[in-house]
DNA sequence: GTTAGCACTCACAACGCTAGAGTGCTAACA
DNA sequence: TGTTAGCACTCTAGCGTTGTGAGTGCTAAC
């Protein structure tokens, strides 16, 4: 039993009608509003075959049949259209970004918030993996005896800060020459580069100086090390209960725990290796995700850019009977516009 | 017809069988559990007073009675009792506070979550509002040749950097002095204080050097006095769903649309003049909140200070039928210990 | 290979019924 | 005059029954 280009599109067929409808699709309504040239009856005989090959499933006896992973994976492969994306959305993510692209944090949280709002679903964007940006200015200004601040300055303007518990008071101007030369040497190197034999080999050309502030680097490699625990915006989880097959609360709330979960958060945000990879798209459904409690759900991800290098991920979750389409032209002409802007910016 | 002692007696019994049970509770149940020495007859006639009165509401004719809102007013101004705080909380609110008390927001962002965890609720915190903190440190920082970062350090050590952008490159050195003049004049404000009338004065005292640096200053100006956007904590917004009387989906939707407003948010958050005023707990119940989706909720806040200053707000969200008693004791323990934390911090 | 026809299945809504909880009223009692 | 027992009444929630309609699979004819 292969499967012809009938079968291909009565799966089609059944797809599309059900992502409409959420209703286990008849052989009747096929035959009704697709036409496809054959009656009901031999699309229940076609039905059949495709759900004994397993790409969809019959939830009683006298239901229609309903999309399976399987189905889903397959339609996402080969049958799935790609919609135009509607011009004003566009023109609002453009605006976003120019309005509030001297603050990257901010900017990705509304261009999360409108994702979830024009997409209808949950929409994750992790902040930039500070670790693959390179550093652009370091300064260290000095706040009490037993603290001193470190402002780090990275590509795309991302600027953090990180109080410095020291144990001995150390004048301003010591901490003035120490910010220059530690601009000097690591200006233009990643923060993952700025590890700690690079402190140690500082410290010994720094000779008699380096020993007297053999603390404070200590400490400052440590602080660039541990700088990137990665931030995890969310937006729109609500919008999961306006989906019929989220109605039972329970199912809503296993969900809403497992959102909670920032480890759970951060592997799905996490670039994995997948057929789409070539486009810069992956596209997990179902069962392909690994935590229980999203079994019934879909996600698709897409990584961005700062500079020429990957810092991190947005991706769009809703249930499994997700418009696919939709999601993966919203998401692949956002990236676009994120990178080119922010190139320009960068550049200019 | 008067509030006599046996009614107060009846309507607390009501108010307490209700906060457990969550269902309408009837006269029987009320003279078995409660002993009050008299019959369910009796008791039924009182309670028939007590509906007349308006501090109870029968939902249908053969049901028992449920509290009125004016009923929890009633109970939380005379009647509620307030039960000891459990060591262990008291113990894991120290930890988070000790631990975290370098970054002031990740110390108001654990103590959200636990604080929902420990009752169950939702719960809510303002971010410090910085006008009212008081200047610690500046500094300006060269980033380009277009834009320089302000940093700026309040009370209780609170960092923020802001990217200003200016028009002609200013030379480090210059930066440099201006940073320290600055502070020299205008550290242990607040930062309401720093205004556009007093920057002006500065500029005038700083004669030609001061026209110079016109454009700088003013960014400065603005740049402070806008820097109080108001951040919102939320936690344990979900547990809004274990709640009987948010079964109903298109309830709790509303519920958290509602709750997605930032503005309704920080007007729920503002210290508003109330009956317990005096002991810094604010009590809003059901029909006393603006919101419409927020009629079946209470919300109980209370003040947070960091030096002599109250900066912010923390609020517990949740039914009507809320345990009061134990919402307020939690609260304001939890406040009695992060004040005298913080205080140690700053004296110490 | 396709289709019409038909018997069969099953979920779901509608209906009626019953049990149970709770009330209000009345009359008797202290 | 306040309290209580008794009783009729009301209303909800749960349960089983039934009917309907959507959808299927199979068979036989085209």
């Amino acid at each position: 039993m292969d499967l012809n280009e009938r079968k291909l599109k009565i799966l089609h067929a059944i797809i599309c009608d059900y992502l409409e409808t959420a209703e286990p699709v008849g052989s009747r309504t096929i035959s009704k509003k697709y036409n496809l040239g054959v009656s009901s009856a031999t699309i229940r005989n076609e039905m059949s075959d495709l759900e004994e090959l397993g790409f969809i499933i019959q939830p009683h006896t006298s239901a229609g049949r309903i999309p399976s992973d399987k189905g889903y994976r397959l339609y996402v492969e080969q049958l799935m259209e790609y919609p135009v994306v509607e011009m004003y959305q566009i023109q609002l993510v453009k605006q976003i970004i120019v309005e509030k692209i001297d603050k990257i944090e901010s900017m990705l949280q509304e261009i999360n918030k409108l994702l979830s709002m024009i997409t209808n679903y949950t929409t994750l964007i992790s902040s930039p993996r500070l670790h693959k940006t390179k550093l652009k200015h370091m300064q260290l200004i000095p706040l009490d005896e037993r603290s001193i601040i470190l402002v780090t300055v990275t590509d795309g303007n991302i600027v953090r800060n990180h109080i410095l518990n020291i144990t001995t008071p150390i004048p301003s101007q010591t901490l003035l020459r120490l910010s220059n030369m530690l601009n000097q040497r690591l200006q233009g190197l990643t923060l993952e580069q700025i590890n700690l034999p690079l402190i140690q080999s500082l410290k010994q050309q720094m000779g008699s100086h380096g020993l007297l502030l053999n603390d404070v680097l200590d400490v400052i490699a440590e602080t660039i090390q541990f700088v990137d625990e990665p931030e995890i915006y969310m937006s729109g989880a609500i919008n999961i209960l306006d989906f019929p097959e989220f109605n039972d609360v329970l199912k809503a709330k296993n969900l809403f725990h497992a959102l909670e979960e920032k480890d759970l958060l951060v592997t799905i945000l996490s670039p994995k290796p997948f057929k789409q990879q070539e486009q810069n798209i992956q596209i997990t459904i179902g069962n392909e995700n690994i935590a229980e409690e999203m079994k019934d759900c879909s996600v698709v991800t897409t990584n961005y850019r700062i500079g020429d290098q990957t810092v991190g991920t947005i991706g769009v979750l809703g249930p499994t009977r997700m418009d696919y389409g939709r999601v993966v032209s919203t998401l692949s002409h956002l990236v676009e516009y994120m990178d080119h802007i922010i190139k320009d910016l960068m550049d200019g």
